[in-house]
DNA sequence: GTCTATAGTAGGATAGAC
DNA sequence: GTCTATCCTACTATAGAC
């Protein structure tokens, strides 16, 4: 059948992703793992490229549907991190943010895959500042955090911890650990509310002021 | 010249790589970019892998050499930060960043490059960590902050906004401010001294607590 | 839709002349 | 140390039989 082929193909091809990485995926190499003549990945999808461009966009689509619900029940910083350590741990597993990496580094110079692997980026960014957004609705804070950037951010952050676990996989668990530690930080100046809001902005302020300067740094100068 | 034709190849490997990415780099693509031929490769690194993994190594080492002093200078996380924004417009534009991502990338399955791209990211978090523990040095946060995996944290950060920034140059730069404003937290926090770091304490603290529990997240419940 | 066969290109690596 | 020439493998993609 002509969907179980093209769906065997998309399946082959974020295996051998996973496996062998974006410089040991090749049409022969997916056609293998997927148990398929290679010569049926030109009939359904045109090239090697289009192949992993679909991949990612359903593989995408089909995980954050896994977590939107989770997602929509977050109710603190806390448990927002907390999400994040255990989608962490699935999709290691899974291998899926690896595949998303490996993607992203092939997008590089691929034009056919990158639109796709930024689609799919923007896909979970999307999520994690839909779910920002709520957490901070009605904190001081919101005004003062860049949300679709600290959501950009997160997610990148993700994908280059993914890739560091490839070769070093217990200093990024470490990594991950910190940024939770760390992600406390930001409940705590939303529960001093006002008072650090007030110290937040001025600070802002006051590094603004001082690039705008030509001179190096300098202590702070209240004019 | 010996010495000549190997510093040629290492410049010609990080120079295709960073152009044609880790899928597009092979003995041929090199030897041609370094305008050398395909078979000194293998005379002088007996294959493409070790000349890679030696590419990465001698590159890493000449761009922290580069930022030594600077990172010494560095007195503040307002500071750190804005050598952070600089290094990273500096090291785009060489595109150091995007070869140590995509040797990143290769080294997921190339088990003669893990090693090396491995030590290359480990010297780079070993600077952070340095800076990081001589700016906290005489704070109460030091020992709330895990020290070690937040310089990793950063490291992996920015390879992963390296990485995206190949998809989506506007994004990458938003995230890279977002996480600009939000170090002025730790500043803040780190001046609120220690009724901060009893707050984080404290929170951290509740935090392992509920972990420990089989039930669901709940709210504090002040025991 | 799926197969075999094959064209044409690019890849890693080596032998041997200079 | 550097070159040419070459082997063999793997690659993308297509043509054509079934």
């Amino acid at each position: 059948m002509a969907s179980d082929t093209r769906q065997r193909l998309i399946d082959g091809a974020l295996e051998t992703i996973r496996r062998d990485g974006i410089a040991g995926t090749s049409a022969r190499t997916i056609a293998a793992t997927a148990g398929v003549n290679q010569a049926l990945i030109f009939y359904h999808f045109g090239s090697v490229g289009t192949l992993l461009a679909e991949a990612c966009r359903r593989a995408t689509e089909e995980r954050i549907d896994h977590y939107r619900d989770q997602l929509a029940g977050v109710a603190s910083f806390d448990e927002l991190l907390d999400l994040g350590r255990r989608l962490h741990a699935e999709e290691r597993e899974l291998g899926n943010v690896a595949v998303l990496a490996q993607m992203l580094a092939g997008a590089q110079r691929d034009e056919s895959l990158a639109p796709a692997v930024a689609g799919a980026l923007r896909l979970w960014i999307a999520e994690i500042e839909r779910v920002l957004t709520r957490l901070l609705a009605d904190s001081p804070l919101a005004g003062v955090i860049d949300l679709p950037g600290l959501a950009t951010a997160i997610s990148a952050a993700f994908v280059g911890i993914e890739l560091y676990d490839g070769v070093d996989a217990a200093a990024s668990g470490n990594a991950l650990e910190a940024l939770r530690r760390l992600a406390v930080l930001i409940e705590i100046a939303d529960e001093l509310g006002p008072v650090a809001t007030r110290l937040l902005r001025r600070r802002l302020a006051a590094r603004d002021r001082r690039r705008s300067e030509t001179a190096p740094y300098r202590k702070k100068s209240p004019r």
